[in-house]
DNA sequence: GACAGTCAACCAAGCACTTGCTTGGTGATA
DNA sequence: TATCACCAAGCAAGTGCTTGGTTGACTGTC
């Protein structure tokens, strides 16, 4: 029989792996699943489509992952931590706020707009609502870990009266100003990633 | 015979009917469609789940529309035009730059989460991209106009040094914040919609 | 005011196709 | 010889859409 392995199931407890530490072809399976599902949505996206784009079978993928939905949880969850991951690593520096924000944009709109990471990004950004309830509670638990951090320097940001407003209304607004890039921003364009990045420091900080 | 009926094609050059003008069985079909779209997105809402929602069999909405794809359509255009209504109304007013902003927040952020318009406004940002060239053409078309007219108040702000940039990545990121709010605005929570669109202008301008 | 005729707005049934997923089997590798 | 990673084939359910027919409200005519 060929259903999928056992170390994929019950993801929503165990660790699952990072598409680094996991087998080729089902980091493979990961990442074309994230191209289509940003290209066209994760509904229109089809079995057939996600085997093509690795040179497989239709049935074939499912030897990976149990259902089509357990690919779209794979690819939410690596888009949810590469963006915790690389803002992380700008936060813990103690370097001044202003610095900080600005390396913490860069990260963040690297991981939205970069060929790396879009893919993921934007899965998790638009796809998410395909989720159960039980899923969507774990990456939001994840989403809410992460926004902590920018919360935290908003205050920080707040002491030295670089921002005006540190609420939690106010880091959506900013996560909205970010995260609405993806909707706009063309890599052929004249600007770069990190302009984006000071430019935007700029229109929320005075 | 029982195909749509000849004044509802060629969507793309005709000036289409807003809902309030057209017969109201098909303006119930474009309401519960909008509704769907919102709540499970294009592609995952069926011809029968509209049908259903309007008390018709699955084959009945195609009296008044050739496609399901036509159905976004009109969706989408209303979704447009109905912003763009509501907001052109406190762009003419002439009063001061700051209060007509707010004013203008307010009846974007109305459109996009007040019950009244919020599907059509949830399909127009998330689900255009199923449209096809032809058509996506014009509701950019449209949009541009819309933005038009934001770009040209941030201009007027800059005059009186009440905002710092007026380029258009600027107004994108101020349409970003705005657009956003869609991802977390709940209306049962505390704040109300004007109040969100103060906290707004007040984080924006200085 | 009775009555045939018209037409908009549906329904019942189903067709061709696509969908996610399953099953038994197979070649390569250890 | 056992396991991994896949294929070939197909199944049941669901998909958008079509077709011929029905119904009830309205119309003009005598």
């Amino acid at each position: 029989m060929a259903t999928a392995k056992g170390k994929a199931k019950s993801a929503a407890v165990a660790p699952a792996p990072t598409i680094s530490e996991e087998g080729n072809r089902r980091g493979d399976i990961v990442r074309a699943a994230g191209r289509l599902f940003r290209e066209k949505g994760y509904s229109a996206t089809t079995i057939r489509d996600i085997a093509g784009a690795v040179g497989m079978r239709s049935g074939s993928p499912f030897y990976h992952f149990k259902t089509k939905h357990d690919m779209l949880l794979a690819v939410v969850l690596e888009g949810i931590r590469d963006i915790h991951a690389a803002v992380e690593v700008e936060a813990r520096k103690d370097s001044p706020p202003r610095a900080r924000f600005e390396a913490m944009l860069r990260a963040h709109l690297r991981q939205l707009l970069g060929e790396e990471g879009r893919d993921f990004a934007a899965a998790l950004l638009h796809e998410s609502r395909h989720l159960e309830a039980a899923e969507l509670a774990e990456i939001t638990a994840l989403k809410d870990r992460y926004e902590a951090m920018w919360q935290a320097l908003l205050k920080e940001l707040k002491k030295t009266g670089e921002i005006a407003d540190d609420s939690r209304t106010a880091r959506l607004f900013l996560m909205g100003a970010m995260n609405w890039t993806v909707q706009w921003y063309r890599p052929e364009g004249p600007k770069g990633i990190d302009a984006l990045a000071k430019q935007l420091a700029a229109f929320v900080l005075r």
